[in-house]
DNA sequence: TCTAAAATCTAAAACGTTATAGATTTTTCT
DNA sequence: AGAAAAATCTATAACGTTTTAGATTTTAGA
């Protein structure tokens, strides 16, 4: 009965190559399953031998294989990031890539990142994914109100987070920032500051995240007592020019604007060039603060949208749906407050 | 001999689960090896075979396996990209990530997404992957001059590309941007505009880049009979207030000053409100352009880094690494031109 | 002490692919 | 026509893992 442990020892040291179950198999003297289940300390294997086995995968640095827990498992250990191609020219993706992945390096998954153009359907990447099992679960962002990616991954059962809510919200995991909060955060601020006669440049597509933000400034202008309009015919994720020209005009058009609410630090900037441009000196507070837009104009006021929590949040939320499919899935909400107040 | 294609065209359209070559097998009757080498366009193989199988192969939508192929070949199918954490708070970097990944859609690399932080030691990274053989090939940014990833990436010949050169450049693929023809092209500028005093603000460590662009710069200076002084004690990577405070000092100390070049467009945003907070009236030129900086201070002149650009060569080039890993290695330089001056 | 039950382990198979060596068929040459 | 050569295909094995069912050992019960 000593055969076991024979040469355990003396082998330790000289393992050549990559160690494997096999490697470890041989080394304990006993069989490959028993390795992989007292790795993976399943009830039926003894406290002894799991001890044993633990201690020569740590000695020899066994890191399981992944091709091999793939194909057997049918898991990919991947999850991918769809990145929409505005994000690509916002300032806080890098950030929430970075965070995502760094959240995951607890876990087992990698993040890999898919792009699509402007061009492409939305719906190929995910469909290949889905189809072709290239990931076990799929990150979003800039998820519109109504997102057919959303209602086919849903209808296909597959695990999934979204940066940004969406109709289905109820039903997925997903960050998100409290627009509403937003909106009302900066009417009453830009109130207590004397200004009267706000104007709050909505993005034109169906977005939700600008519908919440209406209603919460609409909602706080009422009680503050002040005017609110929505220019809605001016696309806050147009081209930056464009977005100058048509303030500009809007603020030429109503004298008594004193105050611009905008969804995004590019909008701020160009809002701010356009307003200065028609000669007025107005307010404006922007969304999603950089680092730059503090030296841009000393009329700029900013909340910040933090992305590195947004991404530690979804790839926790993403692997949680993984692990329990059935449980309910992770929201989250950055509620905006002064400790977020024009800071980059 | 009939037997072959006995059940073909009934079966094809009936095929349930995902294809393998095991599908095609059955339904073409010729063995599994024969399937995969027609496939992989073996010699040994007719034609006529190839044809056969190719149809069937397209027909029912046969996607090989990552898994079975990773596990039977060694490879991953992985590129991975080291993002340095300075990456995530730079505004290209998300389009930097965002290009390799579309670039490797016409290969079968995936993009994975590998950060650090600041605390992290680089080489970790670097070396799990390559023990562990999580990539085929790894990506790096940010280098630097003595780069130790890329002394340990270049002994172990594990396949790679840098985004910026480094001291052993000549040993390994990268994409640059040739930071000398910037500091010429930035100095020419302004001597041009009929700036006499410049003052060049350079990052504090170990970067290539730094010494090109003040190597170009110095000898455009003599070229053009105007001073340049480089602030060597300002860290341009540092924070954007320390940078702003450094150079309100600087510029109150030096009266003669009326430009300054800074390598990033945060510090030239920075250096503009420092020189504008101590009262004086300078031009900036910097590097890297954001859509945002032209609105910013109306003296901020920059030259466009391509990110996309950049991206699309390092996948590109890591890609013929790998294919050959005895060819020279790719190189790409992005000489700064007037095509490229104060854009977005 | 013997049997039944529980605890612990192992053998065999499978995931999908490709490489190697060998088998079969076809072609070419004398 | 017969043999050698070339062309084309197949059988087998292996990559590293986990699952299933079964084998062995140990413990508990009478």
């Amino acid at each position: 009965m000593t055969d076991a442990g024979k040469n355990t020892n003396t082998i330790a040291a000289q393992v050549t190559g990559k160690p494997t179950l096999k490697t470890i198999s041989k080394l304990s003297g006993l069989a490959i399953p028993t390795v992989s289940r007292a790795l993976s300390d399943a009830p039926d294997i003894s406290e002894k031998t799991k001890k044993k086995i633990r201690e020569i995968a740590a000695e020899i640095g066994y890191v399981p294989n992944r091709a091999g827990v793939r194909l057997r498992t049918g898991k990919t250990l991947v999850i991918s990031l769809i990145l929409a191609p505005d994000s690509e020219l916002m300032p806080h993706t890098a950030q929430l890539i970075g965070s995502i992945a760094r959240a995951l390096r607890e876990t087992p998954y990698h993040l890999n990142v898919t792009p699509y153009l402007p061009d492409d359907d939305p719906m190929k990447p995910i469909r290949q994914i889905v189809e072709n099992r290239l990931a076990d679960a799929v990150i979003l962002n800039r998820t519109q109100a109504d997102d057919p990616r959303v209602a086919y991954l849903l209808e296909k059962q597959f695990p999934f987070a979204t940066h940004g809510r969406t109709n289905m919200s109820d039903r997925h995991a997903y960050f998100d920032y409290d627009n509403a909060a937003f909106g009302d955060f900066a009417v009453r601020h830009l109130a207590a500051r004397g200004r009267k006669c706000i104007a709050l440049l909505a993005p034109k597509q169906d977005q939700l995240y600008a519908t919440h933000m209406i209603e919460g400034a609409l909602a706080a202008a009422r009680d503050c007592g002040v005017s609110l309009t929505v220019l809605d015919d001016v696309d806050s994720d147009a081209r930056i020019d464009e977005i100058r020209a048509a303030i500009a005009l809007r603020v030429k058009d109503n004298p008594d604007v004193d105050a611009l609410i905008t969804a995004s630090g590019v909008a701020a900037m160009a809002a701010a060039a356009g307003a200065k441009s028609a000669g007025r000196e107005v307010d404006i507070f922007g969304k999603e603060a950089t680092s730059i837009l503090r030296f841009c104009n000393p009329n700029i006021l900013t909340l910040r949208e933090d992305a590195a929590r947004a991404g530690a949040f979804l790839a926790e939320a993403v692997v949680a749906a993984l692990n329990d499919p059935l449980g309910a899935p992770k929201q989250g909400l950055q509620v905006p407050s002064e400790a977020d107040f024009n800071l980059a």
